[in-house]
DNA sequence: GCGTAACCTTACTCGCCAGTAAGGTTAGGG
DNA sequence: CCCTAACCTTACTGGCGAGTAAGGTTACGC
């Protein structure tokens, strides 16, 4: 480290310092139950800090939830650029997402396992960056839409299978903790091979192939 | 309604009625957010019932989590009888699981949407839940794994298709918030339609059928 | 070298909520 | 009819945690 046991910190260094540790003690506590005395005995200050700098426990929460978005938007696009295949395109971006919840477990899980509603303020930002991600996805899949040579789907396909894929991703996060070993790209290309093929099917219309006995 | 304003009513009827109102507000709120008086206000009662009755919060959820769990489960077993084709019992399965969503959203808010550990105790009990309907999942997986004709897959795969599945289906829950006239078999039959052939290829190995170009 | 703004702390208040004490009321068996 | 157990209430306590008042300390510009 650099800083030669300076007390002392610039506030947007410490502003960083504060969300970080809030992210980790909201992740682990959830809004309600995590304390701001908590948070700020892990950034290494005192609490009146974190109220000078981040207004109140809903602005601290709302930086968390801004930053942290933002963040993993960023690295999604950044992988799923336009210039590849459609389905590569989908294998980048599954592949960002992964790897991105490996090394920011508490992101992930202060963006996408909240349950209850805190404040009309929160509720909103949480379906904002929700909504951005969604979309982006929904994105990927509308571009195989426009690759495919079916007719014309309603946006409802794309958003389903959006909704799918996304579902199948956060859930696939709990899989990754129970095997510590397994490498993003393995659980990329396993959850490709399982969609993939797939999602023509939805995105072409339901034909279910192979139904051998009807009810 | 039957009950001629009876104002007191026998023990295993008020709890029932406190467990339900209990699943409403929990749901709404989240554990911690969750007031004993508001619950107790919801089921027509005063708070020191909801204590000689259940005898603290956490008794009170953890008497949530172990009813509805059973619920869930009752219902999903008897949907995937044995007696179908491994496909038709997943295809009952969903069915069953998104059925009972669409009548009981509070109960799958509150068994599945718990980020944070508010006690040993919960945490055991929410873990256990989950691992009971990840093992039924599970088991269909496996039973599809035996009736097909490739090698003997490790039990990973399995259980990772089976995360798959939860993930997607769970994720899918919000949709159907988002479109209230959509049918739970329509969703069925699409999300079938989505991964039925996926499961093959990931449970018979790692093939990715069609990549256009490689990185 | 000094003053001022930026950084930081201790030590409170105040409201909310889990949990409880003490006792009131009705049903229904004898 | 009456009395006891089951049902139910009002009215508290105690602690935890969000938010704040008041003031102390160091860097750094001039």
């Amino acid at each position: 480290m650099s800083d030669i046991r300076r007390r002392r910190v610039p506030r947007p260094v410490r502003e960083q310092q504060i969300i970080d540790a809030a992210i980790r003690v909201f992740a682990r506590r959830g809004y309600h139950a995590a304390s701001v005395d908590e948070i700020a005995e892990l950034a290494g200050i005192s609490k009146p800090m974190v109220y000078l700098y981040l207004d109140s426990k809903e602005g601290l929460f709302l930086a968390c939830l801004r930053r942290e978005a933002e963040r993993l938007l960023a690295v999604f696009r950044a992988a799923a650029v336009p210039a590849h295949s459609p389905e590569l395109r989908l294998r980048a971006g599954l592949l960002a997402f992964f790897t991105f919840v490996t090394e920011h477990r508490d992101s992930w899980v202060v963006l996408h396992r909240q349950s209850s509603e805190p404040s009309p303020a929160i509720t909103a930002e949480l379906a904002r960056s929700r909504r951005a991600l969604l979309a982006e996805v929904t994105g990927l899949v509308r571009a195989d839409i426009a690759a495919s040579d079916g007719p014309a789907r309603p946006d409802d396909d794309a958003e389903f299978v959006a909704y799918t894929l996304v579902g199948a991703a956060d859930s696939l996060t709990d899989w990754m903790a129970l095997h510590p070993g397994e490498p993003p790209e393995r659980i990329t290309l396993r959850l490709m091979n399982m969609v993939w093929v797939g999602m023509r099917n939805v995105l072409d219309g339901e034909v279910w192939t192979t139904p051998t006995q009807l009810p």
